[in-house]
DNA sequence: CGCCAGGCTTCTA
DNA sequence: TAGAAGCATGGC
C-alpha cells in the first residue's frame, strides 16, 4: 500500500483497505479492543497503539517512525497491494460477496510466538474468554510497558508448571501452553523456519506440540508466520465450504486462500441472510 | 440446570 | 482408522 504517510508520531492510511472494526474483530487476533470513542487501542510488541478513524483516513498513534518502519509495517502489511488481490479473489462470486460485505479485512502479520500460543487457548473456547486469558498471561508473565504489558516470550515461560499458570484460568490448555512454550525455547521447534519451508512442512513443525492440531496450526501460520495460503478449517468454514465449494476451494486462488477464508469466515457468521441460515 | 465456545487427545470398537 | 467421550472454565 503506496498511501501510508507517516507524520509526526502519526500514521494517516486509507480506510478502503483498512477498516479496524472488522480487521480487529474478525477472530485473527486477542489484544486490541474497542474504545468508547469507536477508536482501537492495541498491543504489538512493546508499544500501545491506538486506530482511530478520520473521515476516509485511518490514523495510527503511539509509533515513532523507527518502529513503525520496522515492526507496524510489517504488522498491518501495508506493503501488501489488497486492491489486487480482491479483485483476482472476486472473480469468485461468494468471494465477491463475502468482500463487498466488508471489504476492509486485513489479514495481520502478527508475532508467530504470540499468534501459536493464543490459538492453543483459543481451542473449544470462546473469544471473550480467550481475550481473559491472554490478558492474565501478559500481566502475570510479561513486562510491563507504558499502558501494558507485553506477551511474554516462550524462553520467560519454558520451566514453569501448570500450578503457576493457574492464575491463568486456562483449565487444560495450559499443559499444551507449557509444551509448546519448552518446544520453542529449545528449538525442538522452529518458529524461523515457518515462513519459508512447504506448507505441509510447516503445519507438521507445529503439529509436534502437544495440544496442537490442524486448525490452530493453520492460525499461527496464517496470522502470525505470514502464510497467506494457510487455509484454517473450523466449524463455520467447514459449513461454507459443504454449501458454496462441494467441488473443492478453487484451484487458481489456492495462492491467497488464507485471505480468502477470513472473508468467508466474517460473512459467514456476521451476514445474518447467511448467518441464520446454518 | 444444560448447552456451547475459531479443538485436540484419548479411548473404544 | 473412524467416531465418540472427556477435557476446564465461564457466559447464557
Amino acid at each position: 500500500m503506496n498511501n501510508v504517510i507517516y507524520n509526526d508520531s502519526i500514521i494517516e492510511t486509507d480506510s478502503l483497505t483498512f477498516d479496524p472494526d472488522v480487521t480487529f474483530d474478525c477472530g485473527q487476533c486477542f489484544r486490541w479492543d474497542k474504545n468508547e470513542d469507536g477508536s482501537w487501542s492495541g498491543i504489538v510488541g512493546t508499544k500501545l497503539l491506538t486506530v482511530a478513524k478520520e473521515k476516509d483516513k485511518l490514523v495510527i498513534s503511539g509509533a515513532n517512525e523507527t518502529y513503525f518502519n520496522k515492526f507496524l509495517r510489517p504488522y498491518f502489511d501495508f506493503d501488501r497491494d489488497y486492491p489486487a488481490i480482491l479483485e483476482v479473489l472476486k472473480t469468485d462470486s461468494i468471494l465477491r460477496d463475502a468482500i463487498d460485505f466488508a471489504p476492509g479485512i486485513r489479514i495481520l502479520h502478527q508475532n508467530p510466538w504470540e499468534t501459536l500460543c493464543s490459538f492453543i487457548i483459543s481451542q473449544n473456547n470462546n473469544i471473550p474468554r480467550i481475550k481473559g486469558i491472554i490478558k492474565r498471561l501478559c500481566e502475570t508473565f510479561g513486562e510491563p510497558i507504558d499502558g501494558g504489558c507485553t506477551f511474554p516470550s516462550a524462553r520467560q515461560l519454558a520451566g514453569l508448571s501448570v500450578t503457576d499458570l493457574a492464575p491463568l484460568r486456562s483449565g487444560f490448555r495450559a499443559k499444551y501452553i507449557l509444551d509448546a512454550a519448552e518446544k520453542v525455547a529449545n528449538s525442538e521447534v522452529d518458529l524461523d523456519s515457518l515462513s519459508v519451508v512447504p506448507l505441509d512442512d510447516a503445519r507438521n513443525e507445529l503439529m509436534k506440540i502437544k495440544g496442537v492440531g490442524p486448525k490452530v496450526a493453520d492460525c499461527a501460520l496464517l496470522f502470525g508466520c505470514g502464510r497467506l495460503d494457510a487455509f484454517p478449517i473450523d466449524v463455520w468454514i467447514k459449513r461454507v465450504l459443504a454449501r458454496f465449494y462441494p467441488n473443492g476451494f478453487p484451484e487458481n486462488l489456492k495462492e491467497y486462500s488464507g485471505i480468502a477464508q477470513q472473508f468467508l469466515f466474517h460473512y459467514a457468521r456476521n451476514c445474518e441472510s447467511i448467518a441464520k441460515t446454518f
